[in-house]
RNA sequence: GGCCCCGUGGUCUAACGGUUAGGACAGCGGCCUUUCACGCCGCAGGCGGGAGUUCGAUUCUCCCCGGGGCUACCA
């Protein structure tokens, strides 16, 4: 039987990197076995899930390219299925109404020694799944080997509200059943449910699939990601600038590494090595400096006119090209294009702290001197506007910078910029020619 | 509180009883240089603690400590 694994989210809200990440490792595992990836969207709470959540979710996974063979599958259009199931536990015995609240359970548990919750068949009220009482339930896990759940220390588990809608772990007990999942792959945060999605389908005579519980995705602080720790979401990573490609590659990190030494993987390579063996028990921290730096790397390797085109996507609007090109060697995010080379596209503001610190002492005369040398300049290359201006450095007996960073405020507002002879040209000799004379009035 | 998981430099990780504990990001220093980056070179920094097993423990066992997860008629 060939290998099918899920991605089930919770519509709750946005698909965040944790999410990602086990999104990533299942299409990975799906990829690489020739086996299927099926995309279920796990909305049984029907108070906190919404559709906006839903679209946001497809969105990210469109965005940060995985892409699923089966789904998304609906967990609330499969009510029917879930009562039917339910019935039939309830008809042999295996599940029982109960109307006990959960200071029920905790009276009961106080009472008993820590025992867990057991309760009496009512006439109505929620559904809870009988828990042998002797024994235990082994959770057999690839990347934590056995984990083993004493009966004694478990509570019968609400399986299906009053109403005889049904709970999370019954829920995915069966839609996994049907969906024919062999290796259900997730967060370690799922680890002690397991027994009670075991213990369903084993009053159902079904076979478990395999187990692998992703070790948890932390912040900075060592906290559980959330929101608070900064550009958590996907569509935040998107909107921050980063690469669908860097993004998959830098999660593929977080818990698992192919070898001893590699650190940037293509796709290819990520699913022809990619082993649950080799995922790691302990909780990983997010951090964005390493992405960063990755993110870079995979800036600088794509061809100008895909970069110009993923920029002009984000920033929306056109003609960038010729930016992009001279700014991708110093660049790590998309979002840092515009400040740095906005100015080649439009006029920037001067940054009043750079004016004040370039445009002093001689530095009027030297701009001066570099307003002539790139008037004459002819042709107007970059090889001719380099000689003429390191004319000027040479004939002035100043440093380089002494020329090149008064000019380089007066194009581009800002200390920092690409490569000044490179961005005259850019620009071209009379939009250059019309901003330095102004910063020569301003001077 | 109960149950469960985890523990290699600041961070991500390699090592599956014997290595000068390897790589990457960040940090620091240097080179390059028109700015900022990139790139290159170098430096610093780690096995949570204690017992035990063993000729020998980062690696195996136990205890402690620390972190985390679950403990909902959420997922």
């Amino acid at each position: 039987m060939s290998l099918r694994v899920r991605f089930a989210p919770s519509p709750t809200g946005a698909l965040h990197i944790g999410g990602a990440r086990t999104a990533l490792f299942n299409w990975l595992l799906a990829r690489g076995s020739g086996g299927q990836l099926v995309l279920r969207i796990e909305d049984t709470d029907r108070e906190r899930s919404t559709d906006e959540n839903v679209a946001q979710i497809l969105d990210a996974l469109d965005w940060l390219g995985i892409d699923y063979d089966e789904g998304p599958i609906f967990q609330a259009e499969r009510a029917e299925r879930h009562r039917e199931m339910l019935q039939r536990l309830l008809d042999d015995g295996h599940a029982y109404r109960s109307n006990a609240t959960a200071d029920d359970v905790k009276a009961f548990k106080a009472e008993h020694g820590g025992r867990g919750f057991r309760g009496e068949p009512e006439a109505d009220g929620a559904v809870r799944l009988r828990v042998p009482d002797d024994g235990a339930t082994v959770v057999h896990d690839v990347i934590r080997g056995d984990t083993r759940f004493e009966h004694v220390h478990l509570d019968d588990p609400v399986i299906a509200r009053a109403d005889g809608s049904v709970l999370y772990n019954f829920a995915v007990a069966i839609d996994d059943l049907d969906a024919g999942i062999t290796h259900v792959v997730r967060g370690e945060d799922h680890l002690s449910n397991t027994p009670k999605q075991l213990l369903v389908l084993e009053a159902l005579g079904a076979e478990p699939p395999t187990y692998a519980h992703l070790p948890l995705l932390h912040g900075p602080d060592g906290k559980k990601l959330s929101k608070r720790h900064g550009a958590a979401s996907v569509q935040e990573l998107r909107d921050a600038g980063y690469l669908p490609e860097a993004v998959r590659n830098y999660i593929a990190l977080l818990g698992w590494s192919l070898d001893d030494s590699t650190t940037i993987m293509s796709d290819a390579e990520m699913i022809a090595g990619f082993d649950l063996a080799r995922v790691s028990k302990s909780a990983a921290v997010f951090d964005e400096q390493k992405l960063r730096w990755l993110n870079g790397r995979y800036l600088r390797e794509l061809p100008p006119a895909e970069l110009a085109a993923r920029l002009e996507a984000l920033l929306g609007r056109g003609g960038l090209e010729q930016a992009a090109e001279l700014a991708q060697e110093k660049m790590q995010t998309l979002a840092e294009f515009w400040p740095l080379a906005g100015f080649l596209v439009e006029r920037q503001p001067y940054d009043e702290k750079a004016w004040a610190k370039v445009m002093r002492d001689g530095a009027r005369d030297d701009l001066a001197a570099a307003r002539d040398a790139i008037a004459a300049a002819e042709p107007f290359d970059v090889e001719t506007v380099e000689a003429a201006l390191r004319g000027v450095v040479e004939a002035r007996g100043v440093k380089p910078r002494a020329v090149f960073q008064p000019l380089r405020v007066a194009i581009s507002g800002s200390t920092i910029s690409p490569g000044i002879f490179e961005s005259v040209v850019a620009l071209g000799r009379d939009e250059t020619l019309a901003r330095v004379d102004d910063a020569l009035a301003r001077a």
